[in-house]
DNA sequence: TCTATATGATACCAAAAGGTATCACAACTG
DNA sequence: CAGTTGTGATACCTTTTGGTATCATATAGA
């Protein structure tokens, strides 16, 4: 059995992928407005983009010939929801480093 | 350059490391101990340790020949708070996906 | 219709990832 | 000291990944 986190995770591994999403923060663009900013083929980009689609981190809508790429709140907040499970070691343990620390430099 | 957070994320996106993270949340480990819980060979739990060590997401101290294995706090808090640039969109468009839904079904 | 444009799909390639097997080494333990 | 145990490191293999090049298809527009 595999998480449903799985391709979430895998989409969001790649620097380029996570840097479109904060393209697709700011607005919904087609495959092309999103490949003029990076410096590498159209098939490129929408090979990442079928990914990000996979991972549900983005949808994707038909419009003519063309598809608007926008980020897909489910997704980013399925992957997002995995980390509560540590809250309790950031809260606590990074109360605790923080008096280790002071408690060094006195 | 390359983000902070890439090493996490490439760490994150393997089931096997997280995993382990689930793992060392409830009880710091050695290596050995780790491996148990897995059907693949200790070397290879071993690299799995190291790529989640680069991603700070553990860290490790050396403890005669036993090296303890424990989460990081701050390296997945780094990874978490990378989140938080999309807050706008679980916490709005969530939102309206729910009004949407409940007017159609209406 | 003819043409330009936005995208889909496939073949192909180099590099990275995930794994095993194996050997070396350091450190407990009798 | 000798043997056992926990780990580190390397060579090697297969699959996946990230990219290009290329061609096919569908739609907008004159």
């Amino acid at each position: 059995m595999t998480e449903p986190e799985q391709l979430g995770f895998r989409a969001l591994a790649d620097p380029t992928r996570r840097s479109i999403l904060r393209l697709l923060a700011s607005q919904d663009m087609t495959i092309a407005e999103v490949a003029e900013n990076f410096d590498m083929t159209r098939a490129a980009v929408k090979k990442h983009l079928t990914i990000l689609d996979e991972g549900n981190l983005i949808s994707v809508e038909t419009d003519g010939r063309s598809r608007i790429n926008r980020l897909n709140p489910i997704g980013l907040k399925g992957v997002f929801d995995w980390f509560s499970y540590f809250d309790a070691f950031w809260d606590s343990r990074l109360d605790t480093l923080k008096s280790e620390i002071e408690k060094d430099t006195q």
